[in-house]
DNA sequence: CATATTTTTTAGACTAGTCTAAAAATATTT
DNA sequence: AAATATTTTTAGACTAGTCTAAAAAATATG
């Protein structure tokens, strides 16, 4: 059984080691849980012990297919809840973060597996990332960044790559919400800000916001 | 904020002076959490320190009106979940306890709100015991063992005082279920074990199961 | 009511997780 | 390639929670 502690410096790595399928920095992992690289130290000792972790002395770690299928299933958990949270009780996407942190650590696999049969097995989270399966396979869909396309290019915004509290907010009070149509209207010289045209207005966004926002080209 | 600890402490205290609203001795304490005396002595110097607990060495402990209201909380959270997970997913009355134990640890006032509106305010739990409000405030309901009723006595089946998973499945075998309706048709001398009739069907239960069911008289 | 038993607290050790400061290894720069 | 800077680990301390063993207080008993 493992504790809170062990399971978020997984979920850590996972994530980490996402973008590039590399090791994951010993700093990294502390700048992610908010914590000091000696306390990570320790962990990934622990963590490699326990063959959830590969770990060599100031190589980096990375998670073991053991430690990738614990990962997984904590992230299967934090997103089912989200869904539950944003479908069953009405919460705002830019809400349920922090409460899934908490109930992503609940452990029961039936629990899980009900709730999962309950929201009628969702295949994306509130933000459009994509919830693994019972047995730990994780559907990746095609995605470009906003910020990529060029003018006159049309997406379907399907996802975000901040998800923080405040750039949702940002993005439900410019009514950009999770399968809005995005077209490139014009692109600024100046700033490189972009002029979007949605389903009904038009706006401009900068470059850091398009810059955070996945599609697919349509 | 209270550790997972501190509720667990709280909660065994509201339950334990909840019989007889008397002093809670340490050992009772720390029997009902499987720990030792002298954790919850450490615990309750803490308890007492945040004005949640009274503490008089050697004395005993009991809840100030905070704890008292802090230990409401924990449990109205414990019964909610209990009936989402009975409720929604289709879980059985016996196994919903651990689950609820990790639940009700969950911190979000708004989260356990939404859960009260989206099970549309119960006041009972799947065991029959009655579910705190916002405010704290709970409502009992008068009830008597099914072991003090006299033949020919009918009562309504409403609440266990044993809810181990054992007995609620022993329960279930035997078509047990709240709101059953239970009539004493006899009572043996030699081992004073009753005989039952119910909606459908008769049969004999001992005096230690009766002396676990609670009826309200009809 | 003095003695024995039980209960509770204190003392001190242990684990998990956290930190700061210093040492060691790795990476970068000139 | 030597010097410097950065990263990571080690060392050691601290907190929260747990335990056992022993001391102290309360309760029960002969």
């Amino acid at each position: 059984m493992l504790s809170f502690t062990e399971e978020n410096h997984l979920k850590a790595i996972f994530h980490l080691s996402s973008v590039d399928n590399m090791d994951v920095s010993t700093n990294a992992i502390a700048d992610s849980l908010k914590t000091k690289a000696p306390s990570v130290t320790d962990m990934l000792q622990k963590l490699s012990e326990k063959k959830l972790v590969t770990y060599k002395k100031y190589q980096g770690s990375f998670l073991t297919p053991n430690g990738r299928k614990t990962a997984l299933n904590i992230i299967r958990k934090h997103r089912l809840w989200e869904v539950f949270l944003v479908e069953k009780l009405g919460f705002n996407w830019s809400e349920v973060h922090e409460i899934a942190e908490q109930l992503e650590h609940i452990k029961s696999k039936k629990l899980i597996d009900e709730l999962d049969r309950f929201l009628d097995y969702p295949t994306k989270d509130p933000h459009g990332d994509p919830i693994p399966n019972m047995a730990g396979f994780i559907k990746y869909t095609n995605r470009t960044l906003l910020s990529d396309l060029l003018i006159g290019d049309k997406g379907k915004f399907i996802g975000v790559k901040d998800s923080s509290s405040a750039f949702l907010k940002f993005l439900d009070k410019r009514k950009i919400a999770l399968g809005t149509n995005i077209e490139i209207l014009h692109i600024e010289d100046f700033d490189n800000s972009i002029h979007i045209g949605l389903d009904e207005t038009n706006l401009t966004i900068s470059v850091k916001s398009a810059n955070n926002i996945y599609v697919t080209k349509i």
